[in-house]
Parts: C-alpha cells; structure tokens; sequence
RNA sequence: GCCGGGAUAGCUCAGUCGGUAGAGCAACUGAUUCGUAAUCAGUAGGUCGUCGGUUCAAGUCCGAUUCCCGGCUCCA
C-alpha cells in the first residue's frame, strides 16, 4: 500500500497501519509532534489504520488545523473534568477559538473561581492519566438513544436537527462525547494549558434560550508557550486604554456622571482636538462640506425618519413646552433637511455632508466598556448625496479615504461587506446594484475582504472596517452603507440632465467612526506612547538644579513660541527623578538643562524610546523635530 | 438586558470569628541644589459605592440599588 506524503515522495505499508505507525516510521520527533493527520483532504485521527493507498499530511501545532485539534481535545479534557466532579451537568458545545478553547456547560451549581482549581487538579489527573481519545461512529437513532440515557439533552437535540445518517463519537474513558474530531491520540499531549475564567453564554447564542456557563480555557503544546501567551496577556492589561487614560489623566467615567459618558479632561480633550483639526482639514481637501446639526430634533421628524419604529429603544427623549423631542443618536436627519432646503440640480452632484456630530443611544446596561462602547460619542460622519452613475466612484473615495486615514496611524485593519438580510426594504436591483458598487470599490482599490451574508442594515448593504484591541477584540470603526430609505422618505430630488426629476442615492460614512471609540483603540494600539504631533505633552523640559531655571523658562518660551507644547518641571527633585516621571508620562521628548546647557545656548536631548541624544543648540533641536511635532501631510490626489 | 465576580485613602491593595480603619506609592511640609528611570524625614488624608435591615455592636451578615470587571446577546 503506497503512501504520499506532501512533498511527492511515498513510502510503502501494511494495510492495517496507523497513521501513528507511519509517522514514526519517518521520525520519532515527527510522530511525537502530529496531532492529527489530514488524508486524501480528510482531518483524520492519528490512530487511523490505513486500508489503501493514500495521500497522507501531518499536522502538528504549526499548523492551524494542529492546533484547533490540540484545543479542541483539551475542551474534551475539561469537560471529563468536569463531569467527574458534577456528575449532573449536561455539556453543550466545546470548540476552539483563537488562542484557546471553551465549554458551554449547563450545571445549577455556579462554577466559582476556586472551583476552577479544583477543575484543573481534575484534569491534571486526567493528562496523566493518558486516556486515549477512540472515534466510534454509530447510527444516528443509536447515538440518541446513547446520549438520551446519559442525560445529556443539548447533544440530543444537535444529533436530532442533523441531517446525516450515522454521528461519531469519541470516548477517553467513561467519558463520551459526540464530536466530528479529530482528536489527539490520548489525553497526556494536554500539559500545558490553564482554564481562564468562567463566564456566561446563552445556548445557541440566542438570549432567548437558557443561559449556560462557559469555562474558557487556553492550552499549548509547549510549557514555554502558554507562558508566553500568559504574559502576553499580561501586557495587554497594562495598555489597556482605561487604565491608560487615567495614568495619562485623558478622561474619567464617573458614576455620579452617568454610566458610558465621557468626561475628557484636558490632555484628552487636546488629543481629541488634535484628530478631529486633522479631520476637519482632510474632509476639506476631499470636497466635503461642514455642516453642524442640532442635538435635539422634534419627534415626528424622527418618526418620518424610521428612527421612532426602528430605533427608539436606543434612544433619549424630552418634552420642552408640550412638544416631543428626541436626542439624536444619528446626523443624517439634520443632512437631509440641508439637501433638501434647496432645488438640487445633477450638477450639484455629488454633496457630501461632513459632521463631527455627537450622538447618544442608549445601549443595554452590561455592553458599556471603556471609551470603545459608551452611551455618549461623537462621530466623523458624512452623508454623500450622488446619482447611480456617480455611487461607484463616491464609494471608492471613501475607501481610499479610509486607507490614507489608517496608514497615518500605522492600523491593520480587516475589511467585510454585509449583504442583504431577511428583512430589508428596496427593490432587488438596488440592493444587487449597490452590492456589486461595493465590491467593485473594493476591487479596484485592491483591498481583499469577506462577505458576511445577510448581515447588512435593513436600508442597504455596508462594508465594515475592523480594527484590534490590545487583547484582541474586534471593533468596528469605519463603515460605508448605501442608502436607499432616507432619500425616499425625505422625497430627496435632484433634476436631470433630462430635465426630470430623479431620486439621489445616499451613502451614509464614517472614517474613524466613534472619535471616542477610535482614541481608546488608538490609546491602547501605541500603547500610550503617542506619535509627537498628537503627543499632548511634546517637550518636558526637566532642569538639573534651580540655578538653570531662567534658561528653562526660556527656553520653554523659544519651543511654545515654535507651537510645540510644552511643560516644565523645575522642582527641586533629583533629574533621575524627573526623567522617570516623564518617562511614565510618555512624553516623547525630555530637555535636560543644567550649567552646561545654559552657559553655551544648548539643550540635552533626551527621547522616551532611545534615552540619551546629547548635547545640541537649541535651534539644532528645534530644526530637527519641527517636521514630527506637525500633523502628518497625506498623500491625495484629486479625482 | 442576561450569567458570574467586585466596589475599603488620589492609585494598587490588606483587613482573621461581627468588637471603634491599615500598608506602599502619590499628595502636602521641611531638609537636601544633586547630570539621565525613584534623596531623606515628617504631616495630612476614609460616612468602607448608596439606601435599608439584623445586632448591644456591621467594612465584615441579609436585602435593594448604582457603578465597575469578564463574558453572552446587541453595536460605532
């Protein structure tokens, strides 16, 4: 019986061989490393005898089917865990995810973190144990029956609304488990891995089904890397924009405040300032117009609007004098009556409204986080009002837009168009035309992306922008939706070139999205660390003794007078002291004045990543950082 | 909104069995005038998130509530 192997060579074996077998015929270490195998295009156990010839490949944890096998095996471990100290609880569903795995477990005692413990000393039993994993497939109507007798309800119900006609399961022991697999050969490969913490999920993500707990847990092949992942972790905890933003005193959230509202204190409310001057200047240049809307907008227009029967929940309402108001958690409304105050003509085209509009929703008590889910924040929107002709190369615009935005902060970002979902208004044309303007946009901007189907807004298909936390969690930041809903409620027009009267379409934008949510990204993407031009503080001078106070404060005159910001600390502390405070304050550059520096007109340099850069005039300085402490220029060419 | 955990000085945290509140850092005062990540000494700082209950006595036990943290659902 041949066997191939990815790089062409094969090798003959027994019928009846195991993968196992094969590997170690090839190398101890190899057969020690694969977690599992892919044949003939199949993920297969290890332990697979072979019966014929075949194309066989090995996976080990540098691969992503490896390490999902590896993952998904210690879930499997967890859960026996489990089962052998709560015998009652039933077991839903255990995948891998990034970095790690989980089990939704359905259990009337609540699982505390103590017991997390107890849990791993379980498990460490277990691995040592090294139970091996055995695939069993059996008739479907069978595998009920097995799972209805061990009283384990949710893999019931899954085996009941599957299609196929025989379910595998996999044992390790008196443990059973309906899985596709592949597993890892036994259970003594899960030594290093550490439960994390328990949280709740709802069976079948649907908040209407019961509410399960979900132990997430991490393992690694290597003792070496769970360590790394650890202190990985660790790291992200101190970038964390809510433990930055008070340690750099950027912004609070006060209880007597409200939850999810925003207070910027000073050096917050510069940085903001700082973004949204680039903003402004930006839109400018790419033939935006300013506009500026009202906060509170009667209650019938939100009601023509679509908000008041889609959108009331999320919003904030008052009565001034009778009257009904609603507090806007959008721009558009305000746009619209712009476009609308006036005939528009097919020259006029395309208009692209520009805000930096601040909105409120009130969003659900337990989603509010930090800077990057509030109930209070301030959007760079825009609504671009063009003809069919013009929405291919409106929406290209904005994504360039997005792209030159983005590389001025260094951002990875991901990129995916939601298509139509079950429930939408507008004709199929529309929906299909604006679908492929999207794609297309995408496409000739050479920007890769996927589809999320069916995950559109009810007006129209959108692409989403999606930037990373410090620990990895996705945020939505700019998006562009194509718009059919409002020019038809608000009987937008524009006359023709034909003479007749047309409907615009609109696009609805944002770059950054919520400024707010945008910083707290931005805050925990450097780190805190921010590049000079948006650094609050740009130079620290820090003097030696008070004899250099007069040369400090002039020389604080001579940068402010340049527009750097500046601060000065002339206490009377030792300047090793004063340099670590600065340090921890982030402040790109440190002036260290002393004797030396004030004798001669010069300055020691001293910079927060490369410490030391001695001794220069003062004007040398001020020539050499002049270009970084400004906005960075961006790239654009008209048309 | 749901599940779990939490809230003690500006920050990080300790506080035993219910018996009158503690540390480090920061702040303030004084001394020190010092050359590239923490000088020394002293002082002050708290309605223990809030409201209610149990008790002779509550930071500690019980209930409600606000807010925070980790997820789920939802979302910029």
């Amino acid at each position: 019986m041949k066997i191939t192997f990815p790089d062409g060579s094969n090798k003959d074996f027994e019928t009846g061989t195991t993968l196992v077998q094969v590997a170690e015929s090839i190398g101890a270490k190899l057969a020690k490393a694969s977690l599992a195998a892919e044949l003939n295009g199949t993920l297969v156990d290890m332990t697979t005898p072979l019966k014929e010839e075949a194309r066989v490949r090995f996976l080990t944890f540098s691969d992503e089917e490896g390490v999902d096998t590896f993952r998904h095996s210690s879930s499997h471990v967890m859960a026996q865990a489990v089962k052998r100290l709560y015998p009652e609880a039933k077991l839903a569903i255990g995948p891998p995810i990034e970095d790690g795995f989980y089990y939704d477990i359905d259990l009337a005692e609540r699982i505390s973190d103590d017991d997390l413990n107890r849990i791993e000393e379980e498990m460490d039993r277990i691995v040592a144990e090294e139970i091996p994993f055995t695939r069993e497939v059996l008739p479907r109507e069978e595998a009920i029956r097995l799972f209805k007798e061990l009283g384990e309800d949710y893999k019931v119900e899954m085996i009941e609304e599957m299609d196929e006609d025989t379910v595998s399961i996999y044992r390790q022991g008196d443990f059973v488990d309906m899985c596709r697999g592949p597993h890892v050969p036994h259970t003594g490969y899960i030594k290093s891995y550490k439960i994390l913490h328990t949280a709740g999920a709802y069976w079948r993500g649907d908040e209407k089904k019961k509410m399960l707990q979900r132990l997430y847990g991490t393992s690694w092949f290597d003792k070496k890397d769970l360590k790394a992942y650890l202190d990985r972790l660790e790291e992200a905890r101190k970038r964390d924009h809510r433990r930055l933003g008070r340690e750099l005193d950027l912004f609070s959230i006060e209880e007597e405040a409200g939850a999810g509202l925003v207070i910027w204190h000073p050096k917050g409310a510069l940085l903001r300032t700082l973004i949204e001057d680039l903003e402004r200047k930006e839109h400018l240049r790419r033939g935006y117009q300013i506009v500026m809307g009202p906060q509170l907008l009667k209650v019938d227009l939100w009601k023509k609007s679509g908000h008041w029967d889609n959108y009331r929940e999320n919003m904030y309402f008052t009565e001034v004098e009778g009257a009904q108001y609603g507090i806007k958690p959008m721009n558009c409304v305000a746009h619209m009556l712009i476009y609308r105050s006036s005939i528009r003509s097919y020259r006029d085209l395309p208009l692209r409204y520009f805000e930096l509009g601040t909105v409120h929703r009130h969003e659900k008590s337990g989603v509010l986080h930090g800077l990057l889910r509030v109930r209070g924040f301030t959007q760079d929107d825009a609504h671009i009002l063009c003809t069919p002709e013009q929405l291919n190369s409106e929406i290209r615009g904005v994504i360039a837009f997005v792209r030159d935005m983005m590389g001025v902060f260094g951002f990875e970002y991901e990129m995916e168009i939601s298509t139509k979902p079950e429930k939408s208004i507008g004709s199929e044309e529309d929906w299909e035309r604006a679908t492929q303007a999207l794609m297309q946009a995408l496409k000739d901007e050479e920007i890769p992306y996927k589809i999320n189907e069916g995950d559109g807004a009810f007006y129209g298909p959108k692409i989403d922008v999606i930037l990373k936390d410090a620990i990895g969690r996705m945020w939505q930041c700019a998006t562009v939706q194509c718009d059919f809903a409002l020019p038809e409620r608000f009987e937008l027009e524009f006359v023709g070139a034909d003479g007749e009267r047309h409907r615009p379409i609109m696009l609805h934008r944002v770059i950054l999205g919520s400024i707010d949510r945008f910083l707290g990204v931005l805050i925990e993407h450097y780190a805190g660390a921010f590049p000079a031009w948006m650094s609050p503080v740009q130079v620290k001078i820090l003097t030696i003794t008070d004899r250099s106070a007069n040369y400090a404060r002039s020389v604080a005159g001579r940068l402010r007078e340049e527009g750097f910001r500046v601060e000065s600390d002339l206490r009377n502390e030792k300047i090793g002291y004063k340099i670590r405070e600065a340090r921890l304050e982030k402040v790109p550059y440190m002036i260290v004045l002393g004797d030396r520096e004030a004798d001669t007109g010069t300055v020691a340099v001293r910079h927060r990543e490369d410490g030391d850069r001695g001794v220069v005039p003062l004007d040398e300085f001020v020539e050499g950082v002049r270009g970084e402490m400004a906005p960075p220029k961006i790239p654009y060419k008209e048309g």
